[in-house]
DNA sequence: TTGGATTAGTTGTTTAACTAACTATATGTC
DNA sequence: GACATATAGTTAGTTAAACAACTAATCCAA
């Protein structure tokens, strides 16, 4: 490396992901003040469902960059919730098709209220075209690694 | 919202965290591959004292981006590893300071080096000029939301 | 048709994050 | 000096992530 382009500590925040941290615990704080007792991670996983119900368990595992236990967890405690239901297919059997209940349904558009909020705060002073070009990086470094 | 500069799902990788997790999980890849048995949090905290030693928990706190209690029981694990040591304060008999062991100050230069390789991998494609869009939005997100 | 490889999902274990409630020390004000 | 307040750190409890090892169903190829 004869002129070092990534300079030592310089880019901890890429490791560290504070940023996304700090959206993910705003939108939380958020979440329970309006008395929605979910996780972030859960609210992820309806977020898919959201855009297209009866995905499959693995569906989810690409949609949210999560591993399989984590998905099977994260379906439990929905499961627990009465947020979803697991529904085996009739065509593979090793196949389970995550069904949204109708008080997920419900949950929706305050959610989605909800993260666009904090998202506008978050992005504060940011450009559309900063937030491309963000965007475009995250999404190059996700595609170099995975 | 007039016009939504945000359409819903479109910044979802900021919640997230795909990238970083992804540059977090394929750093830990690489220290296990060189028989480096720490995990990327603990590196994490082992990063700021390699900078400064003897910081208090509480400055790791700030610097790490974690709460309290998440950097005492990072501390305890690395005291568990004899990587670092916690001392009581004379000054202030609140504060610990945290001091490198020998080991610990061994592990930096090798540890340095994969985290520079992961990240010029994980950079692949990716311009100066983006980079720098890219950290200065992370750190105005996080600025707006600390 | 059978036997190996692949795919979907689960379980166990360790580490970490977040919240809330707690102890102990220090500070500042009357 | 005494009391309220703030600061540093710990403990307890729940949820989640990563990894490895596992079961069950499906696919495929000889």
């Amino acid at each position: 490396m004869s002129d070092n382009q990534f300079k030592r500590g310089e880019l901890y925040s890429f490791i560290t992901g504070a940023a996304s941290t700090a959206i993910a615990r705003r939108l939380q704080k958020n979440f329970k003040q309006h008395g929605i007792d979910i996780t972030i991670e859960q609210w992820s996983v309806l977020y898919h469902l959201w855009k297209q119900d009866g995905l499959s368990q693995q569906d989810l595992c690409n949609a949210t960059f999560r591993d399989k236990p984590s998905i099977t967890r994260l379906v439990d405690n929905l499961e627990k919730l009465r947020l979803v239901s697991r529904v085996p297919s009739k065509e593979d059997r090793r196949i389970n098709r995550i069904y949204l209940s109708e008080p997920a349904t419900r949950l929706r558009d305050l959610t989605m209220d909800l993260a666009n909020q904090t998202l506008n705060e978050a992005l504060v002073g940011v450009t559309g075209e900063e937030i491309e070009t963000c965007k475009s990086v995250l999404q190059r470094v996700y595609d170099n690694l995975k």
